[in-house]
DNA sequence: TACAGGATCGCCCTCTGCTGGTCCTTT
DNA sequence: AAAAGGACCAGCAGAGGGCGATCCTGTA
């Protein structure tokens, strides 16, 4: 391709759309019929790539099937009609035989899919040139229609000389056919910097039915010689009531060729066939069939593809009453209900009913074959239809919407998936503890937490933590260890730091500072709500008014204790009492104590009123109490670590909590059991246990 | 006609990772 | 008491592997 570009269209190319150069008009109706036939019987794969491939497609399909009134400006409409063709060539890579993948200049990979027969439209107004009106059809969801659009056509050489060793053959095309050197823009809208893509190609342009004909085997026989890509331009009328063009470009070098006829080679084939039967070269007769696009040379496969154009299923298991259209077929079914697994693998136990499943175990399994290869990255599948289902993962399609939500999937078993999320099934049960979970990797999970012996842990290589769950140390790093770009100020002091564990390590060094000090006297404490409270010793104030008696109180928690304790009357508070004399205490603690002096050794609780309490319940008046017991004591003596007004409020606030036999004693004694017993880390779950006992 | 093999659709599974609610601890 | 923060946990979706079943075609 390294010929000089000409920038102007080629005028050789131009006159393929005049009319006065379109032998085809003169084609049979035999044949134009033959060519709509093709359009109009698609196989399902292709109805599904033509369903797929987006709205200009289905406007070009429309302005197909429509009738063209042949108007003056109608009638300058042209359908070039781009047959399966795969380009190859420098600047195109062909990875398979469905996807033309085109390697841009800027390392921009953009990728075609064939979609069945793929369509160019160009639409031409009386001044306006070619190339500003040519679209290509591809698959939308590798690349918008709308996106790329625009297709430019540039002959860069006419009559060119393919290398060839057959001098003669190549003279003889050249004369006759009209070698050209073609190149194609296709220019994508959708970049903001309007991108060119170029595809380069030889083309024979056959410029009348007699010279198609006669160099058909010419341009054959050079395509074998020569290594460059080498595609055929056929012209020929497309609708006689407009001025319709169809033009198709067949490869003749490609591999499918060899293989089996493209959709565009069938439909030279077709152009040039009669109905059913045609030779072909020479010899071999081809079996077309009226119906679809195959054709075999074998009258019997031609027959037997015949038959499944019939519902014709004459063979009946007698154990489903399915029909299936052949014997084989039946046996295979039947063999599903029997068990019968004639294919063994020879590297392992499995069984399979046909030998394609073995063969795809194989795959699978040993010989990790897997042919089918994506283009834009490096997944490769063993299935077609992983492949597909994997290009979605690229391309965002999801053609699996949800009926009663906005959620639409990549593939229906994610949608059957979640379909439970609005029927609320939970199929899956753990056999332990018999939750239910939608996902059975839920409920596995949950079982090697919840019920699993040598639970692994996940721990965090920055910090001491070790957590559960792989996710939640994602979750732990992320939230505690990402370097955070703003400065993360401690609450205490001027340090800063770029990671919130660093953060949160350094604030604890603050952690046992009395930071708030009085400016009246010398108590300092760590919490601010206490220097507010220690305050109100100074300034007299008490804002904590008895809304039944009008008693007024320095701190919230006091008038809460005397409200309870005057106006409630169900409050009963706690009483444990001796099982030996019956002397009761307002904590266990010092029942127990006294008990023991008692002789008893055994202390139970003898209710606090309200007898029958469970367990849990128990746990929790335990625990408020040794946690308001905790939280007085450490108010009291921060209290009593100012002055006397505070020793007195706190006197006070002891007798309003323990009155008449109850009372403990003196405040100091009870600040310092209080302490003791937290001290000495009596646990409520350790006071329950001796309770029970 | 039987068989091999490719193609296709469907189903189910596992692994992975994110998210938000809950519980517990700390402040 | 309330707020904040972190670990725990279930819910849910993405991606991919593997197999079952069927259909169809090429070929011996």
């Amino acid at each position: 391709m390294a010929a000089t570009e000409i920038s102007v269209l080629s005028e050789q190319f131009t006159k393929i759309k005049e009319p006065e150069l379109m032998p085809e008009k003169g084609l049979k109706e035999e044949e134009k019929d033959e060519v709509c036939r093709e359009k109009d019987h698609q196989s399902p794969s292709e109805l599904e790539a033509a369903c797929a491939s987006g709205a200009l497609q289905d406007s070009v399909l429309e302005e197909e099937v429509e009738p063209v009134p042949a108007t003056s400006e109608e009638s300058e409409k042209h359908i070039l009609t781009l047959q399966t063709v795969h380009f190859t060539s420098e600047a195109v890579e062909l990875q398979d035989m469905s996807l033309l993948s085109i390697q841009q200049q800027d390392g921009v990979q953009v990728v075609v899919q064939q979609a069945g027969p793929g369509l160019l439209w160009l639409e031409e107004g009386p001044r306006q040139s070619l190339q500003q009106y040519v679209a290509i059809s591809i698959q939308q969801e590798l690349y918008s229609l709308r996106e790329m659009e625009v297709l430019q056509f540039h002959a860069l050489e006419e009559n060119v000389m393919v290398a060839s060793e057959d001098s003669k053959l190549a003279m003889s095309l050249a004369e006759s056919a009209g070698l050209i050197k073609v190149k194609l823009v296709l220019i994508n809208n959708a970049l903001h910097e309007k991108e060119q893509i170029e595809v380069g190609f030889y083309a024979v342009l056959c410029l009348d039915k007699e010279g198609q004909e006669k160099n058909q085997l010419l341009t054959e026989r050079l395509a074998e010689r020569t290594k460059e890509p080498l595609f055929f331009l056929e012209t020929m009328s497309g609708d006689e009531r407009s001025d319709e063009i169809v033009l198709t470009i067949s490869n003749l070098n490609g591999e499918e060729q060899e293989d089996q006829p493209t959709a565009g080679q069938a439909d030279v084939e077709k152009a040039k066939s009669t109905k059913n039967q045609r030779k072909t070269k020479g010899a071999k007769r081809t079996f077309h069939c009226d119906v679809c696009m195959f054709t075999s040379s074998r009258m019997s496969s031609f027959n037997r593809h015949m038959k499944t154009h019939t519902n014709e299923k004459p063979h009946l298991c007698h154990l489903c009453l399915k029909t299936f259209r052949t014997v084989t077929l039946l046996r295979n079914h039947v063999n599903t209900h029997t068990g019968t697994r004639p294919y063994k693998c020879n590297d392992c136990n499995m069984a399979f009913v046909t030998s394609g499943e073995l063969v795809r175990h194989r795959r699978y399994k040993h010989t990790h074959e897997k042919p089918f290869k994506c283009s834009m990255c490096k997944y490769a599948s063993v299935e077609a239809s992983k492949l597909k289902r994997h290009v979605r993962s690229h391309t965002g399609e999801r053609p699996f919407q949800c009926c009663q939500c906005s959620y639409a999937s990549r593939d229906t078993y994610k949608l059957k998936r979640h379909m439970r999320t609005h029927s609320g099934e939970k199929p899956y049960e753990c056999h332990i503890c018999h939750t239910r979970f939608t996902q059975s990797g839920t409920m596995k999970i949950h079982i090697l937490q919840k019920h699993g012996e040598n639970v692994p842990k996940y721990q965090c290589p920055h910090c001491a933590t070790i957590i559960a769950r792989k996710s939640d140390l994602r979750v732990h790093m992320r939230n505690l260890h990402a370097y955070s770009a703003a400065e993360l100020k401690c609450r205490y002091c001027s340090a800063v730091f770029h990671e919130r564990y660093a953060l949160i390590q350094h604030q604890k060094t603050h952690k046992n500072e009395k930071r708030f000090k009085c400016e009246h006297c010398s108590y300092a404490c760590k919490q601010e709500r206490h220097m507010t409270a220690h305050i109100r010793t100074h300034t007299g104030e008490k804002p904590f008014t008895c809304l039944s008696c009008n008693k007024c109180f320095r701190q919230k928690q006091l008038l809460n204790v005397h409200f309870r304790k005057y106006h409630d009357a169900n409050f009963i508070p706690t009483v444990y009492r001796c099982c030996k004399c019956g002397k009761g205490f307002s904590r266990w603690s010092n029942m127990h104590r006294h008990s023991e002096k008692c002789g008893s050794g055994e202390a139970k609780s003898a209710a606090s009123g309200k007898g029958g309490r469970t367990r849990k319940r128990k746990q929790t008046v335990l625990r408020e109490a040794m946690k308001g017991q905790k939280e007085a004591a450490k108010g009291w003596k921060e209290a009593a670590n100012g002055d006397e007004a505070a020793a007195e409020e706190a006197s006070t606030l002891k007798r309003e909590q323990f009155p008449g036999e109850m009372l403990p004693g003196a405040c100091g004694e009870t600040t310092a059991r209080v302490k003791e017993d937290v001290d000495e880390g009596v646990t409520c779950e350790m006071l329950l246990n001796m309770m029970d006992k």
